[in-house]
Parts: structure tokens; C-alpha cells; sequence
RNA sequence: GGGCGAUUAGCUCAGUUGGUAGAGCGUCACGCUUACACCGUGAAUGUCGGGGGUUCGAGCCCCUCAUCGCCCACCA
């Protein structure tokens, strides 16, 4: 420490200087290395330190930090700092996420905005490489908050999920997953977003509701031979999208219209039994309403099933294509027409229809753009699905005579499925999709949970889990993406012919197997282990090889390059390709074997890359090193806790448990705690698209990393998420402007006070360049004043230690200052002690069962009342004795020292700068020799610090209640005092009735009466008797009631002395009737415990007594 | 439609095994008492969302309704 140094000595501001503290400590911490964990760590004692892990959930790099990632990282740290002290070899490992879509939308958003270029422009390698850019930046940023507000992360263990550690997992999981035929390439419908033209899953699907048509179109029937006369020439569907008619395949009609109208019937009627009054109105409407419709649709809909198991066609409108009328159960004759087309490769359900009726196969008209393809008329074709082509569509039904603009539309909202990367409309589209097996995975994950190897808290997300494994739908993994790894598989096709039939089946088999053989050689040959890699026949002409090994891909490389320079004279049929190869000069052996087989198409890896959520679920091992065997992986492995938000149970938490099952055959962590979420002043979630969320680094600035995290702490109950109501500060005047959800979305405002304009964050991507030049109003919430007064309020009571303790080691060493062990302690020294040992205990449980709130409360209260309000108050008067100052200074010192250790997971700037500064004036905080608090190494910083252990011998029971007679006589003067408007300065006499045991107690601690209250007593115990003039008032002491008489008589002020007690009488007049009433009821003696009806009973006592002595005090008065 | 959670002082939230309700902020009154006015002392403020039930006794347990939020499913 240099001109940043810190004297006890000095004069120490009265505030708290957050950004000194900060500026100075992280950084000491992190040269030291106390955040970095070695697998083997030793303790003093020379034992292996238990391991204590916990993995970051990595943030996107997507953006900055908000308030929520602060709230998960505090708790996390709050963690880790109290192992570390505890003596757990704790690592905490820090990375972050690639965060495919999210991060490749914001680059290319970025790029088009400021470049008016597209990926298409710059390709894969050149988008690739600006996102690498922004991830730099970002990271940075990202890490740069984590350490402002003091995450105590091993840095030097930095992982990032696209970096080659977690590459290499991410590989040879995929390998291990292909070779035991855990991943298949299949045709789904996807959720398609035509802006990114990637797949997203459900989970990245949000609805929103947009104003749209119910269109009804009229399909003309086929009047051929299954035709008959008089049947409906025309069938009616309706549709929300009218442009997929191009890709009907179908229409539907119910099977059994009859049973279908039976069923919706009986349902409503067993509705209509269990309603209310007030609900039954609209269901007889709607019993009625069917009841009709039933008599109106039942003939016809049953001529159209005749018609349907007949075989007869529909002419679909507009494509020339004739379709089947079908018999399907999804067509509900309650709804619509009673009637449903069938569009299999657009929409979810007409998918599932598809797969029941598979002669009708499925037509794609959609391009991976959003646009129609050459599966549809070519009038239509390139035009865009709900736009252009939905126009043109109707427009042509309407030519047609079969849609009546007037009749057939109607107004309707429609839950319209977007894309959440993109917020862009998703259409259902068919495509080809990698896909994880999930029956056995999911399994294992739900066994873990159900067995209580994985441990949820709080327990009921555990069903969230449960339940959603328990569905155990696949998992699509593909992404057409660039950013991401890329699968590691390639195709290839080994006719040399190009044509496939039964005349060429022997040749192509041989080919193939030739194939495979050479490329099995090939490989080996370069080194490639042969488990590293597996190839196996797809199609009778088709090949597919994936690998573990990244060499792989060089290999593969190599040999394509070859091909492709040397194609035209590989096509000449019957030649083998290495009697052509071996002419290049240095070709090896081993690669021309590779060749010596035919083929039409070269090995073509697979264009997309791998989900997200796929190298997240790695997280826990991969960082570690796995597929390695690390001594990490071995020390760490499996880690202790995870911490996250529950809306990510599904997505990560099931994922990692399935998959650290799968590769390392053990849970990834024993212990999940799901905290609460951070929403805003509305109750919504916090996003930087809503404008509502909170940079922690602005609340870092205005209030401290430390009341950012005690705040945070403070606000981690089990069941309530946090609501957090946030403020725009004008940087001009420092007023706070509360955020609205109209103000929120502004770029610009000018302050409600000095009319000035400022930016907000939205400036930084929506402002005009005059908007970013304006100051930056802070978002900032007062929910941090609780934590912010409160560090004040510490570091103030550690000040006033300091200045009392500045002479403690001089004291130290002269005769007569109490030594170890031997101390006299007062009442309230054991009282403290006693506290703080209770105390030690519950804040230590607390955050092991994940109930931070609890433990700040705790702390909170300890360190305010009990600290400040009592002790601190009562040693003041201690230190002008000389004979008590020594005792006083040795349990200050002590209190302070376990209290700084306590809370410095909470609070860790504050704590390290007291710390210090208390190690300057005293050495030894222990209260014997055995209890040495601080010595060695930890005492050098708090970070490092023993965990302070209860200490079970100094709970004192009695003494927490003789205490509290003390606090309950004193609150009674001080109220009395109050009650007669005494000035403060005025100094007052008293007397106390109360029992010989209760009073031999209080009688020591007159001082602090003079001290705390400027209050004297002039008697106390059974026999002592009220001044003449008195205001008077009982408190129940644990020995019974204590009477407090204050001699008034210089300052009676009669009427509000009456207006109290009859006040009081009231109050206790109340409570004795509902006491009598209990006890006259018979049920009550009776049936209660003993326990409490005795209780009540002394209570009634107790109560009458006070009663009657208040009516004597307000007869006095007159 | 299914599941989960919430509903307690003006605001934000606690409330331990059922025994006539608490904190912080805000408000009011009095104090710059030699650590702290980001402080101290005191005060006021509640039909514990509505209704029913179990119990001698319910903020807490059970049923039900209402409102809000989240998750899942569904929506031609």
C-alpha cells in the first residue's frame, strides 16, 4: 500500500468511501491468488482441503450485465467466500456463453444497421470473425462487472463455451452420443425464423396477439363417378393462413360427426353440473348455440364423411391439384365449417394428421427465406408467405368466386408464435434436424432427482423438472447458424454412376464398402485413432463419418482439396482415383488409398452447428478439462451447488444432469437452488428490450458494491420474486425521476425538475447521434438505501471501535490489563457474547440452506440493535472507567472481529477495509488464548479469515432474558419521558417495583439509565414506591410484571399523562375481556394443554394488576 | 385448459411446530447526546384478498371464489 494506505491512527472520514474500498481491495485479493483454488490444496494443519465448487452460470456475451446477473452472481459469491473461509478448497469458475442465435442476431442487427451489409456478404468466415470481436468486447465488459462488485471468481481458470477446452468436450460428446446411436437425423417440422433462417426451439417461441382474419375458402368438389347427384358441390375451410392452401395435401371431415357433437355435449354438460350461478348463463348460451349447430351441420357433415370414405376429390383452388376429402378425428364439427385442410409441412397438428394418412405426403411450398418456392404455381412463386402471397391468394379465390370478401373474413386475434432472437413471425416449416435421443437421458436425469442426488431447493421446482423430462421429447440440436461449433459429421456419396437402381445395387454396395475401407485407412494412417472416428452406410450410395478427433477435419481437408484440383480426371469411369493421385508428387500411400473408390459428390461436412444448451449442458466437466483427465476434473468433480433462475431448469439444469450422467457417469452437482427472479416496479421481467433493466454498475456508483449486495441479499426470500420499482437520476440535478412504462422506452428525457434532457440507455442502440452525446441518466432503485445506511451505519460503529481500541496494544502490555481467560465480564459483555454466538449460528445455517434473506436479517439486526443500539451505547460509559476499559476493549475488539468475518461474504470491500485497519491496533481479537481469533496468514486479510465458529458455551439463556428486562425498563422510562415532551437535555429520576431477583439485577446497570436515558433511580425492588408525582407504566419482565414510576413533578403536563394511561387501559381492557371469554369457555379448560390455559390464566392475573395500578395512577392525577 | 407462486401497514417485504401481527422505507413529534442527521428517541398506521370449514383457538391447516404473475399445453 502506497498513498492509498489506510491509518488507524488517521482521522477516519464519517462516511464510507465505497469506490476507495473497492479500488483498493479487489484488486490485493487477486494478486494474492486467494481466489484461485489448486486440486489439493492443503490447510495448515497439512490436510487436504475438501473441495467447495461451484460453475457460473456464464452469461451470453450477448450484452452487459443486469441487475439479475449481479443477483445470481452475489448469491454465488456469498457462497463461495463463507467455504473459503470455512476452509473448503472453493472454486468458483468463471466463464461465459457463445449464445449462438442471440449473439449472431445482435452482430448481424449491428452490421445492418451501421453497414447496411448482410452475413451473406461477409460470409462465414468474415461474420464469424466480427462476432469474435464483439465477443471480445463483451467478455471484457462482462468480467469487468463481475469485478466491480467484488465475485470472487478463479480467474485464472476463464472458460468460454466455444474455446478449445470446451470444443473438445463438445466433440466428443457428440461422437459418444453418434456412436451409440443417441443421435438422429430426422424430418420435423421446426419452428422456422425466416430472418435468421435458422430453427429455433419451443422454447425460444413467445406468443403475442395480433390482429388477423378467420378467411373461409370454398374448395370445389371433383364431380366425378364418386360423385353423387345432389351432394355438395362446394366444401368450406377456414383458415388464420390463407397461403398455405397452396400446400394442402387434404381436407378433413370428422369420422363419426354424430359421437364427435355426443362427446363436446357431455363435456359441457359436466361443466354446467359443477358451475356456479353465475357461470351457468353462458354455458346454457353455449349448450343452445350447439344444439343448433348440431341439427344445422350433423346431415350435411355426415354426407361429407359418406363422401370422404368414398374417395372423393377436391380441386384445390389455384394449383391445379386435385386433393383427397379424408376422414380424420382432428376435424371438430363443433368449430367452423366442421371441415379442415390439411397442410402437413406447415402447420404442427396437420403434421401429425400427415403421419396418420401418409399416401398424402407433404408439400414444402415454403423457401428458407420466408418467400414461396417452385412447389407452388409459378405465378406465386418468390413471393412472401403472409404478405405478398397471402394477397395474391385472396385476391385470386375472390376472382374465382370462391371467397366473398363481405361473408367469408372475419376479424380475429391470433396468438401469433415469434421468434424471441428475432421477434419476427416463425412459420412451421419441414426440414431436416439433428436430434438427441432422449428416452434413456431424460431418464437418468429424473432418477437423479427422485433419488436425491440432485437436491432442488426450494423443493417445488423439482416438479418443474420432473415433469418436463418426463416428456422426454427429443432434443433437436441442429442450428443453421454459423456461430457455434459445427457438428462434426460428413457425407458423402460413393456411386460412381450417379444413378441408383436395382441394376447397379451389387456395384454400389461394393463401392461403398471400398469406401468406407479406404477412408478407414486413410484416417489411420494419419494418425486418426480408429475409435476416434465411425462411418456408417445411410443410403445404399451414401455414406456418413463422424469424429471425436479435430485432426479429423485437416485430414478430410486435405483430401478434399485433392478431389477438387483433380476431379476432371477422377470422373473417368473404371479408372482407380489413386492410379491418377499417385502421379502428385509426395502423395503418400495412406492418402491415395483414400481414393481408390468412386464417387459423384465428395465428402461435405454438415453445414449447421450444434444448439446452444448442447455445450452448455457440458459446463460443469468441460471446464474442468474433460474429455482429459485432469487433476481438476478429479478434485472438482462432481461440483457442490449450482445457482440459477428457474426459467432455465429445463433448458440447462436437465440438460447438464443427463449430460454429466452420460459422460462422466456421475451428477454434475448435488445441490441446485433456484433463487427468486428481479422484476421492475410492474412486476415484469427485467430486459434491455422492455428499457427496464438496471446496469449494476450504475447502482455500484451511487451506492457501493456492498449495498449492492447486502440489498441484493436482503431481498433472497424463498417464495417472493423481487420487486424492484426503478428511477431514472438526472446527471444534471441528481433528482429521480420514477420509470414509467412510457418513459422507459424513451431515448430522451428532460428532468421533471430542471427541465434539462438526458440519454438513457436506449440511446446507446435507437439515439440519434445528438441523443448519445447527451449525458447518460443512471437507472438506479431506492431499494438500495436499506443496504447503503446500513454499511454507513457499519463502518461508523467500526469507527468508533477503532478510536476506543487505538490504545489497545499499548494497553496490552501494561500490569493490570485483564488477561486471557480470566476476564470479568459484565452483563452485557456476556449478553453480546451470547448474542453473537446465537447469531454465528443461525447466519451460518441460513446461507448453507440457501436463505439469504434470512442471514442478512440476522446480521442486520445483530450488528444494528444489538451491536450499535446497546453495546456500542453502554461501552461508551465503560470507557471512562479505567478498571472496566480494558474488559470493554477485549470484547469490542472480539465482537468486531467475528462480526467483520460474518458479514464479509455480504460485504466484502467494507469488512476487508475495517479489517485492516483493526489488525493495525489490535493483533490478538481473541477472548483466550486457545480463541486466538486472528493469527497468521488469515489475519492478514478477512477474504482469507477463519469462518467464525459458534461457540456454544456462551449462550446464555437467562442472560438474553435478564437482558431484555433491562431493555424493556429502559424503553418504559424513555417512553414516559417522551410521553411528558421532557427535553433530552433534561435529566429525570425513577423508581422501579419489581422483585428482589430483578432488581438485584437491574441495580448494576444504573448508569446505563443515566447514560442512555439521563434518567437516575432512587429505588428499586418490591418495597421501592412512586415519587409523589409520577407518570408510571408496567412492562412484563421475565419474573413478572416490573412497575416504572417517573418523577414528573417539575414537568407534569397533566392531560397527556391521562390521555396515555386511559389509552393504556383501554388497550389492556380489551384484551383481558377476550382473555375472560376464553377461559369461561369450557371447551377451552378443557380441551387446551394445561400449558396454555394456565398461561392465560397468570396473563389475566397479571393484566387485572396492571389495570387496576394505571386506574390508580389516573385517580391521582385528578 | 393443466401446474406453480403471490395477495399481511401508504410502499417493498418478513412471519419459525396453529396461541389476538413485525421490519425497512415513507409519515408525524422531539433531538446536531463527544461513531454515525446515510443518525438517535418516541408515535401513528392492519376486518392478514373474499367466503366457507377443521379446531377451545387460524395470517398459518383444508375447501372455494377473486385478482396478479410465471411455466406448460392448446388455439382451422
Amino acid at each position: 500500500m502506497s498513498d492509498d494506505s489506510l491509518s488507524a491512527g488517521g482521522e477516519l472520514p464519517s462516511q464510507y468511501d465505497h469506490e476507495g474500498a473497492q479500488r483498493r481491495w479487489y484488486k490485493v485479493w487477486e494478486e494474492r491468488g486467494y481466489f484461485h483454488a489448486e486440486p489439493g490444496a492443503k490447510d495448515a494443519a497439512g490436510n487436504v482441503k475438501p473441495p467447495y465448487t461451484i460453475v457460473i452460470p456464464p452469461p451470453n456475451v450477448t450484452g452487459a450485465l443486469h441487475l439479475g446477473h449481479a443477483f445470481n452472481n452475489t448469491l454465488q459469491d456469498i457462497l463461495i467466500r463463507m467455504k473459503r473461509m470455512q476452509g473448503f478448497n472453493a472454486l468458483w469458475m468463471p466463464g461465459t456463453d457463445h449464445a449462438g442465435i442471440a449473439t449472431q442476431a445482435v452482430v448481424e442487427r449491428r452490421l445492418l444497421e451501421e453497414q447496411k451489409l448482410s452475413r451473406h456478404d461477409l460470409g462465414r468466415e468474415g461474420l464469424i470473425e466480427k462476432i469474435w470481436e464483439w465477443k471480445a468486447q463483451y467478455e471484457k465488459r462482462i468480467i469487468g462487472q463481475l469485478k466491480q462488485i467484488g465475485c470472487s471468481c478463479d480467474w485464472e481458470r476463464l472458460r468460454f463455451t466455444l474455446d478449445e477446452t470446451c470444443a473438445r468436450a463438445v466433440r466428443e460428446t457428440f461422437f459418444n452420443l453418434f456412436k451409440d446411436g443417441k443421435i438422429y437425423r430426422g424430418k420435423r417440422l421446426v419452428n422456422w425464423d425466416t430472418y435468421l433462417q435458422t430453427a429455433v426451439s419451443d422454447d425460444e417461441v413467445f406468443k403475442e396477439p395480433v390482429k388477423g382474419h378467420f378467411w373461409h375458402f370454398k374448395y370445389p368438389v371433383v364431380k366425378d363417378a364418386k360423385w353423387k347427384q345432389g351432394e355438395p358441390e362446394f366444401v368450406t375451410i377456414a383458415t388464420t393462413r390463407p397461403e398455405t392452401m397452396l400446400g394442402d395435401t387434404a381436407v378433413a371431415v370428422h369420422p363419426d360427426p354424430a359421437a364427435a357433437f355426443d362427446k363436446v355435449q357431455a363435456e359441457l354438460r359436466e361443466k354446467m353440473l359443477a358451475a356456479t350461478d353465475k357461470e351457468r348463463g353462458p354455458l346454457n348460451e353455449q349448450a343452445d348455440l350447439l344444439l343448433e349447430r348440431r341439427a344445422r351441420m350433423l346431415p350435411h357433415l355426415e354426407t361429407l364423411r359418406d363422401m370422404a370414405n368414398r374417395g372423393v376429390m377436391l380441386e384445390l383452388p389455384l394449383t391445379g391439384r386435385q386433393i383427397p376429402l379424408i376422414a380424420d378425428e382432428w376435424a371438430k364439427p363443433e368449430l367452423g365449417s366442421g371441415c379442415v385442410k390439411i397442410t402437413p409441412a406447415h402447420d404442427e397438428n396437420d403434421y401429425a394428421v400427415g403421419q396418420r394418412h401418409p399416401e398424402l405426403g407433404a408439400i414444402n411450398i415454403m423457401n428458407p427465406d420466408g418467400t414461396l418456392n417452385d412447389g407452388v404455381p409459378e405465378k406465386y412463386c418468390g413471393l412472401k408467405m403472409h404478405t405478398t402471397a397471402r394477397a395474391a391468394v385472396i385476391a385470386d379465390m375472390e376472382a374465382l368466386g370462391l371467397f366473398d370478401p363481405e361473408k367469408d373474413r372475419e376479424d380475429r386475434e391470433i396468438e401469433l408464435p415469434h421468434s424471441d432472437r428475432s421477434k419476427t413471425p416463425i412459420e412451421p416449416y419441414l426440414a431436416d434436424q439433428w436430434f438427441v435421443k432422449m428416452d434413456e437421458l431424460a431418464q437418468s436425469a429424473m432418477d437423479a432427482v427422485s433419488d436425491g442426488r440432485v437436491k432442488i431447493t426450494p423443493e417445488r421446482y423439482g416438479k418443474t423438472y420432473l415433469d418436463w423430462l418426463g416428456e422426454k421429447r427429443d432434443w433437436p440440436v441442429g442450428r443453421q447458424l454459423w456461430w457455434g461449433h459445427r457438428i462434426p459429421v460428413w457425407e458423402a456419396i460413393t456411386t460412381s454412376v450417379g444413378i441408383v437402381d436395382e441394376h447397379y445395387k451389387a456395384k454400389e454396395a461394393k463401392e461403398q464398402s471400398d469406401a468406407i475401407a479406404a477412408l478407414t485407412k486413410y484416417l489411420t494412417a494419419c494418425g486418426i485413432s480408429a475409435d476416434a472416428f465411425v462411418i456408417e452406410a445411410i443410403e445404399p450410395w451414401k455414406i456418413r463419418l463422424c469424429s471425436s478427433d479435430k485432426r479429423t477435419d485437416d485430414a478430410l481437408n486435405a483430401l478434399k482439396e485433392f478431389h477438387d484440383s483433380y476431379k476432371m480426371k477422377l470422373v473417368k469411369p473404371g479408372q482407380p482415383t489413386s492410379s491418377v493421385l499417385r502421379e502428385v508428387p509426395g502423395f503418400e500411400e495412406a492418402t491415395s488409398a483414400a481414393f481408390d473408390f468412386h464417387f459423384s459428390d465428395f465428402l461435405k461436412q454438415e453445414e449447421d452447428v450444434l444448439d446452444t444448451w448442447f455445450s452448455s449442458a457440458l459446463w460443469p466437466h468441460s471446464t474442468l478439462g474433460w474429455p482429459e483427465q485432469t487433476p481438476e476434473l478429479k478434485a472438482f468433480y462432481p461440483t457442490t451447488a449450482l445457482v440459477t433462475s428457474r426459467d432455465i431448469i429445463t433448458l440447462w439444469v436437465a440438460r447438464m444432469v443427463l449430460a454429466g450422467l452420460y459422460n462422466m457417469g456421475e451428477v454434475p452437482f448435488s445441490s441446485v437452488y433456484i433463487h427468486p427472479k428481479i422484476l421492475d416496479g410492474y412486476g415484469e421481467t427485467m430486459s434491455k428490450s422492455k428499457g427496464n433493466g438496471v446496469d449494476p454498475l450504475d447502482v455500484v456508483e451511487k451506492f457501493g458494491a456492498d449495498a449492492l449486495r447486502f440489498g441484493l441479499a436482503y431481498l433472497a426470500t424463498e417464495t417472493q420474486d423481487v420487486r424492484m420499482p426503478v428511477e431514472f437520476e438526472c446527471p444534471h440535478c441528481q433528482s429521480l425521476i420514477a420509470q414509467t412504462k412510457k418513459n422507459r422506452t424513451l431515448v430522451r428525457i428532460e428532468c421533471d425538475k430542471c427541465g434539462k434532457p438526458f440519454r438513457t440507455q436506449w440511446a446507446e442502440s435507437h439515439g440519434t447521434a445528438e441523443d448519445q452525446a447527451l449525458p447518460r441518466g443512471a437507472v438506479v432503485s431506492d431499494r438500495f438505501e436499506l443496504g447503503r445506511r446500513f454499511c454507513n451505519k457499519l463502518w461508523n460503529a467500526s469507527r468508533f471501535s477503532l478510536m476506543n481500541l487505538s490504545d489497545y496494544n499499548k494497553t496490552a502490555s501494561e500490569p493490570g490489563r485483564p488477561g486471557p481467560g480470566a476476564l470479568d465480564l459484565t452483563l452485557e459483555d456476556r449478553w453480546l457474547l451470547s448474542r453473537l454466538a446465537t447469531v454465528t449460528g443461525e447466519v451460518t445455517e441460513a446461507i448453507e440452506a440457501y436463505r439469504f434473506a434470512d442471514a442478512a436479517r440476522l446480521l442486520y439486526a445483530f450488528a444494528w440493535n444489538d451491536f450499535c443500539d446497546y453495546y456500542v451505547e453502554m461501552t461508551k460509559a465503560r470507557f471512562g472507567v479505567p478498571e472496566q476499559r480494558g474488559i470493554a476493549q477485549r470484547v469490542l475488539a472480539h465482537v468486531l472481529d467475528a462480526l467483520l468475518r460474518l458479514l464479509h461474504p455480504m460485504v466484502p470491500f467494507l469488512t476487508e477495509e475495517v479489517w485492516q485497519l483493526l489488525g493495525q491496533v489490535v493483533e490478538d481479537r481473541g477472548l483466550t488464548p486457545a480463541g486466538s481469533h486472528a493469527s497468521g496468514a488469515a489475519a492478514v486479510s478477512v477474504c482469507i479469515a477463519d469462518w467464525p465458529v459458534a461457540d456454544a458455551s456462551r449462550i446464555d439463556a437467562t442472560i438474553e432474558t435478564q437482558f431484555a428486562d433491562f431493555q424493556a425498563v429502559l424503553g418504559a422510562v424513555r417512553e414516559l419521558r417522551m410521553g411528558q415532551n421532557i427535553a433530552p437535555r433534561e435529566a429525570v429520576e425513577f423508581t422501579v417495583r419489581c422483585d428482589e431477583a430483578t432488581a438485584k439485577l437491574l441495580e448494576p446497570m444504573a448508569p446505563y439509565f443515566l447514560q442512555m436515558a439521563k434518567a437516575t433511580a432512587l429505588a428499586w425492588g418490591p418495597k421501592a414506591v412512586a415519587p409523589e408525582t409520577a407518570a408510571s407504566s408496567q412492562v412484563t419482565g421475565a419474573r413478572g410484571p416490573i412497575e416504572v414510576h417517573l418523577d414528573v413533578s417539575r414537568f407534569i403536563d397533566v392531560d397527556a399523562e391521562k390521555k396515555r394511561l386511559a389509552k393504556q387501559i383501554e388497550q389492556w381492557e380489551g384484551f383481558v375481556k377476550s382473555m375472560e371469554a376464553k377461559l369461561s369457555n369450557d371447551n377451552f379448560v378443557s380441551r387446551a394443554p394445561a400449558d396454555v390455559v394456565q398461561q392465560q390464566r397468570e396473563k389475566l392475573v397479571e393484566t387485572r394488576g396492571l389495570i387496576e395500578s394505571a386506574q390508580a395512577a389516573l385517580k391521582k392525577l385528578g
